[in-house]
DNA sequence: GCCAACGTTGGC
DNA sequence: GCCAACGTTGGC
């Protein structure tokens, strides 16, 4: 199993309504190499839901309930082919502890994250060895 | 509100 | 195909 980090303006989509919505769409990403990401992803991988702009922080996990398939929200032109993807995300449980960008920033262990070198990259992988150092400083027990 | 990073667009 | 201009993201 591949572990991912998914931002989302709290504004825009926030944990709460993850929470509420149970199974929720990915969609809106339209940036290549998050793209990518996306459809690298496997049902039943797990991504932490980070609060971008307002919180910066990790709030809660989230596990693929869908693979890739066309974003609906793409507006496609006549006799193009449809350019982006989306997953669905399913809410696994919030965090107990979210971890914030400064706590993350403060950990040398995690100056490779791809949050703190690419902090314009909406979707990213995470190593199964950072995966685990972040579920510990947030209070994540079941891994 | 500002600014750095960086992806995209469009002129050449 | 290059590169300057521009727009967007996201931290501060």
């Amino acid at each position: 199993m591949a572990y991912w980090l998914v931002k989302s303006e709290p504004d825009a989509f926030s944990w709460d309504q993850q929470v509420a919505n149970g199974t929720e769409p990915w969609t809106g990403v339209r940036n290549a190499l998050a793209a990518k990401h996306l459809r690298a992803m496997r049902a039943g991988d797990r991504a932490f839901f980070y609060h971008s702009n307002l919180g910066k922080e990790i709030v809660g996990v989230v596990e693929v309930a869908r693979e890739a398939y066309p974003d609906p929200t793409e507006e496609v032109a006549q006799g193009k082919a449809p350019r982006w993807c989306c997953v669905d995300m399913r809410a696994v449980g919030a965090v107990p502890a979210p971890v914030t960008l400064a706590a993350i920033k403060a950990e040398p262990a995690l100056a490779e994250l791809a949050l703190i070198r690419q902090s314009r990259l909406s979707v990213m992988p995470v190593s199964q060895e950072h995966w685990v150092l972040l579920c510990r400083m947030g209070g994540w027990a079941a891994g």
